[in-house]
DNA sequence: CATAGTGTTTACCTGTT
DNA sequence: AACAGGTAAACACTATG
């Protein structure tokens, strides 16, 4: 299996752990190796990482992966962002991505002295709500340990993956990053500080992916990539595997339409050369595109150019377009009530806001965000199905 | 300071209901 | 006619070099 491959299944198999995590307290676990003492233990969102060797990296992955824990694809983690490395008894931290990091919101810069650790503390990447708890195992009365002075690739295990909430629900309410989510484009804080927290964006990020698999002319669950990159940066994608377990529900949900045709062959097929599908224009508004990139995104929210990638990437016929879409999805930002800037907080670097979705909505927008709508001037027997903010249209009889 | 990116708003157009 | 969506453009603000 290629590197790539391997990254991919890593991807979708820490996605699936994050599907079975909201009602069981269990986490994902995974240690590079199964001798030897733990020392320390890094708590992600949903998975652990028991750590057994004195230095480890930590950051995004990539298709060079050299990263012990993998923070996914993030652009705002460098591939090699932060090192760990123990020294009896106390644990060090190097920071080495460019957009440093928060260690108990404290920040530290790239290329800082190297930071001694507290027992335990929570590092955060700038610009995410990516979380990383870490916790000493090390009792300084402990003599010296024999630890692997070597880190060692850190393979996922075996794709073992239960299910056991399949009632999970997408329309229960998304906790915004503050708590609140008040008026329309005027969230005032920084949309930082999900951590610990298992929310519904997990779900609908594999909804998303699903939609978008589903979305095939055929119906059928295609292994599908979804960008979750937040910056011009098109790095970063999760993938959800068709071979994957959906429950019911969400099958439900995201029933592939078996009315009327799509108008173009499947968009979300990798980019096809000389298929005549790159100059076509996607049968998807702007809004839908927007919650189509917002909806894939890890965290829920993307910037402006963090849509942008999305949209290009997965939609060739926008990279060669001229500038004039990118200022009509300025307008369905700003215009549409649904979409929610949400400021940075004042120590993250960087223009503009990010975008959410009402979590009101969400749920409905993203399951309308994969469908096709009938282009102008392209007959059809069925009305078009354009995003509407009022959700007014009866559309039962697409099932 | 110049520039580019971002965000808001208005206006107008086309196609659909 | 009303509405949805697309397009263009003016303008203000802000991050960045």
């Amino acid at each position: 299996m290629s590197s790539h491959s391997q990254s991919q299944e890593s991807d979708a198999w820490a996605l699936l752990a994050l599907k079975s995590a909201p009602a069981s307290p269990t986490k994902l676990q995974w240690s590079p190796e199964s001798k030897g003492t733990v020392i320390a233990r890094l708590e992600g969102r949903e998975f652990e990482y028991m750590v057994r060797q004195k230095r480890i990296i930590i950051g995004r992955n990539s298709s060079r992966g050299e990263v012990d824990v993998n923070m996914g694809h993030s652009s705002f983690i460098s591939r090699k962002h932060l090192e760990l490395f123990f020294e009896h008894p106390n644990f060090y931290m190097v920071c080495n991505g460019k957009n440093g990091v928060f260690v108990d919101g404290v920040f530290q810069r790239k290329g800082a002295p190297q930071l001694q650790l507290p027992k335990t503390c929570t590092f955060r990447f700038p610009s995410t709500n990516i979380r990383l708890v870490f916790q000493s195992l090390v009792d300084e009365a402990d003599p010296p340990l024999n630890v692997a002075n070597k880190s060692a690739r850190a393979p996922l295990p075996p794709l073992r993956i239960n299910i056991p909430d399949p009632d999970s629900n997408f329309t229960s309410p998304f906790p915004s990053p503050t708590g609140t989510i008040s008026a329309a484009n005027s969230c005032p804080a920084s949309p930082r500080g999900g951590h610990g927290r298992r929310n519904v964006s997990v779900d609908l990020q594999m909804a998303a992916a699903y939609a978008a698999a589903v979305a095939g002319p055929h119906g059928v669950i295609n292994t599908v990539t979804v960008s979750t990159s937040n910056s011009h940066d098109d790095r970063g994608e999760v993938l959800l595997d068709g071979s994957s377990q959906m429950s019911e529900n969400e099958s439900k949900l995201f029933r592939p339409s078996n009315g009327c045709p799509p108008p173009i062959s499947e968009p979300y097929s990798p980019p096809k050369r000389g298929d005549g599908q790159e100059d076509t224009k996607p049968p998807y508004s702007y809004a839908q595109l927007i919650v189509q990139a917002v909806a894939s995104a890890q965290d829920k929210q993307l910037t402006l150019s963090g849509i942008y990638s999305y949209i290009t990437k997965n939609y060739p016929y926008y990279r060669t377009a001229d500038k004039g879409w990118q200022n009509s999805i300025r307008h369905n930002l700003s215009l549409n009530r649904y979409f929610i800037k949400v400021p940075r907080s004042q120590e993250e670097p960087g223009k503009g806001s990010f975008w959410r979705i009402d979590p009101q909505s969400e749920a409905k927008l993203i399951e309308q965000a994969f469908r096709r709508r009938r282009q102008r001037g392209v007959p059809c027997f069925r009305v078009p199905f354009g995003l509407s903010s009022s959700f007014r249209r009866d559309y039962q009889d697409w099932y």
